[in-house]
DNA sequence: CCGGATCCGGTCTGATACTG
DNA sequence: CAGTATCAGACCGGATCCGG
């Protein structure tokens, strides 16, 4: 029997925590929209001209992701003209540690980042 | 002059910490495999199996990113046959606040995740 | 102008086959 | 065992277009 029953490798993508995270947030720009937002942005244009000129296509894609998977929630603050805004959920606000995490790495080991005006704790 | 110039947005990828870490860990792999390292695999092989297969050029192309990274480092513990095999640097053994934080995240908001066996910590 | 949607060329991914 | 080769198809990124 070649084929591995389930048991013999415990951890598959959908039962380890580190690929469950990934499969939502395994890219390059989808941490980058959560900081962002971090720092207090909330409408797309923010996100569209921070972070080096993210493709529009993509930006898109990713917020319907994210709001897709309940870190993130959309909303009108105007209704004429229609504008929306995109907030942080409590849980795309726990993703904080993880942010700060990577932070801490890059400031110890990457030459020349510009750190922070720390993230707004809440 | 439509083209601005570099000082108008001052979190480009490259002086953003974030964008660092996403610049060489962004995707669906790369930290799986620094978790399988920091779990004890040492080997192409246990890479291979462990993770719902990664495709074998995926595995080989990220483990070479992350050595010339610096996060791991690759040595031959037999030389007939030539066998190698791979550890974390100090600078990767430093992620390991990231996957914890990714792992509290999964653990608390993803349902059926399994816990791990707590990662060595050294 | 704002918030995307669409189109298109190019790069990367992923499955499998193959080699030393 | 430890990768490399190949190749189709998905995805990315840039530009443009469109409705409000």
């Amino acid at each position: 029997m070649i084929q591995s029953s389930a048991s013999d490798h415990d951890f598959e993508r959908s039962h380890c925590p580190i690929a469950n995270v990934l499969d939502l947030f395994g890219d390059k720009w989808s941490l980058l929209i959560i900081r962002d937002l971090f720092l207090g942005k909330t409408r797309y244009v923010d996100f569209a001209q921070s972070m080096e000129s993210i493709p529009s296509n993509i930006l898109a894609n990713r917020l319907k992701r994210l709001e897709m998977a309940g870190v993130v929630e959309k909303s009108a603050y105007c209704h004429k003209p229609l504008r929306h805004q995109y907030d942080l959920t409590p849980k795309g606000r726990d993703l904080l540690p993880v942010l700060e995490a990577m932070e801490q790495w890059a400031r110890k080991h990457v030459a020349g980042v510009r750190v922070f005006p720390r993230f707004s704790r809440e």
